[in-house]
DNA sequence: AACTATTTATAAGA
DNA sequence: TTCTTATAAATAGTT
């Protein structure tokens, strides 16, 4: 037989043009970086987030470690203080004096937005999908970046609820 | 000559014992994570986001398409109006009535933040780095995810102070 | 820090 | 579009 495959060509460096194959790459690769990310925040131990918007623009895909609203928190705290030394030390800002005032609101306000997130709403969804998806059950190589991200928040979570008496999650069993 | 060498063996699934091995690894995947995502944000025309905070917690390094404090505005603004409908479905936030408000409230001091960015010391300090190092002068193949960065923010922001009649950046020859 | 054997990630093709 | 496969990249362990 004639073989017409020759494999993957080297990389380009621009644009893709076709939509559709445009369209493929990011769904080969969005999966991967966030992928990545998760690997080095547990090799490493390290806080990581990944924030991806769509080709379209309409949707958001997100990794963190912890969530990505705490470790954005944490991002624009970090660069409200102390500059970092080191490779990313070229980031020059939030250096003015009236900054300091607004990065003290600013995070006040990232506070309330957590805790306004309420908790068991969430756990609940999760709970929904589990039934009707029952990915728990898989092996943990065969999850997708969401679901793992899902079950270690859910776990955290469910870790910090059961301190307080709170066992929502997990209870219905057939 | 016998040969002990074995090359990389297979992955584990936990954090890194070995302090140092850790610091190699974490130099080694950090760069990666970020070459992904610049990739991502080049090949599909997407915004994208990397946060990374170091082993020690006390410095942060981070990639942007646009910048890293644009996107996390735009994905912290997305949250808090319509739901996406894809993978990330299961992010449930930023859903209470009084949540609108303290969002807009929100942006707001973040374009603050921006704004106040002085755009001109950056530069200046882009170009300190230009003449210690040079690597501007490298091929385009050699440079690291964070000069990437620098000069395409440092090509869009020149591009702009141009129309403004400020050309400072790029202004020493010799 | 530089070097290789392998493991991963993927661009195309079927 | 999903699956397959050759090849490009990433990288763990070694030197």
């Amino acid at each position: 037989m004639v073989r017409t495959y020759t494999g993957r060509k080297k990389t380009e460096n621009k644009k893709i043009e076709s939509e559709s194959s445009l369209n493929v790459t990011f769904a080969k690769r969005r999966p991967s970086v966030m992928k990545k990310a998760n690997e080095l925040s547990t090799l490493c131990g390290v806080q990581s987030a990944v924030i991806i918007f769509s080709p379209n623009g309409k949707s958001v895909y997100s990794f963190g470690d912890p969530s990505p609203e705490v470790l954005v928190s944490g991002y624009l705290e970090h660069h409200s203080g102390a500059q970092s030394s080191q490779t990313s030390e070229w980031v020059e800002q939030f250096q003015n004096p009236q900054t300091e005032i607004l990065n003290t609101q600013l995070n006040s306000m990232l506070a309330r937005l957590e805790s306004e997130q309420n908790i068991t709403k969430k756990l609940k969804k999760i709970k929904k999908e589990n039934q009707e998806k029952s990915w728990y059950n898989a092996p943990i190589e065969n999850l997708g970046i969401e679901e793992l991200t899902v079950l270690k928040n859910a776990t955290l979570e469910v870790k910090k609820q059961a301190d307080q008496g709170i066992t929502e999650f997990g209870g219905s069993r057939g």
